[in-house]
DNA sequence: GTTGTTGCAAATACTTTGCAACTAT
DNA sequence: ATAGTTGCAAAGTATTTGCAACAAC
């Protein structure tokens, strides 16, 4: 992928003209640390429960950043609450949602990918980004 | 709109156990009668100026009936706001979204439909169903 | 006449915003 | 010092819900 590379959190901040505090770093770090896809309270309670001082609306203004320099990717599963999950330079993946236990797996296909492309452009229009879900159940065995 | 749709919808009430209403009748009729993507507060708006009186409740309330017997298909864009269509017996199909315009265009593709199938079976999964948007800018002439 | 339905307003859930106090530079 | 940042609470949005008046059967 041609995303430019790995920037420093802090580079981030500098580039916006935004200053480093604490509390911008600990949502940072809160994304950053963990593989699962969470919501916002989620984020701000695992940051207060750290020992950090911190506001919802500090943590949403922190994820606008984040979100705005791809830093992390903001996700909607339908149920009125947006994930985030961090982009530490990984592939693009789309996401398959278990409908029963409401687990998340996330998957890659490139075939997938292309036909997608191909599709926009049969219609006169380029791909500038794309939403994917799969909502499964489990195959019976 | 012809008479068989509308014998549908009140068949669809009998069974759910509900009573027949000139305010349900407005709220299916103004998703029928549109192919476009609408939302509530769009629909709301459009019956009373039909100078029918209903409440964003009534609206709701009746969506809810129309998408779980399937009459009606629930799309969320990402912009915080349901927009609904109706399922005519139309065949599947997912959207593509001009983001410099707004336009929903409608598109099907079979290959794309089977791929989704295949990647959810090679992870141990069944697909129930999907949501799938293409954000697409137009190309350049 | 019952019993379900409606409209209203209040409640909810998530997110955003105004502003005075605070803090990084 | 001073301009950006924070936390709080209030506002904003979309949707849901309790309830008394009302309409369908």
């Amino acid at each position: 992928m041609n995303d430019s590379t790995i920037q420093n959190f802090k580079e981030i901040l500098r580039k916006e003209g935004l200053r480093y505090t604490k509390q911008r770093q600990a949502v940072w770090d809160e994304i950053q640390n963990s593989q699962e896809h969470r919501d916002a309270e989620d984020i701000y309670m695992s940051i207060r429960n750290n020992g950090v001082n911190v506001s919802r609306a500090t943590v949403y203004r922190t994820i606008d950043v984040l979100v705005k320099n791809r830093m992390v990717r903001k996700m909607d599963v339908g149920d009125g609450r947006n994930r985030y999950e961090p982009r530490l330079g990984d592939a693009h993946h789309d996401h398959m949602i278990c409908v029963e236990t409401g687990k998340i797996i996330e998957f890659y296909n490139e075939e997938l990918e292309d036909l997608q492309e191909k599709i926009a452009e049969e219609n006169g229009y380029m791909l500038v980004r794309h939403i994917h879900q799969l909502f499964v159940k489990p195959l019976k065995k």
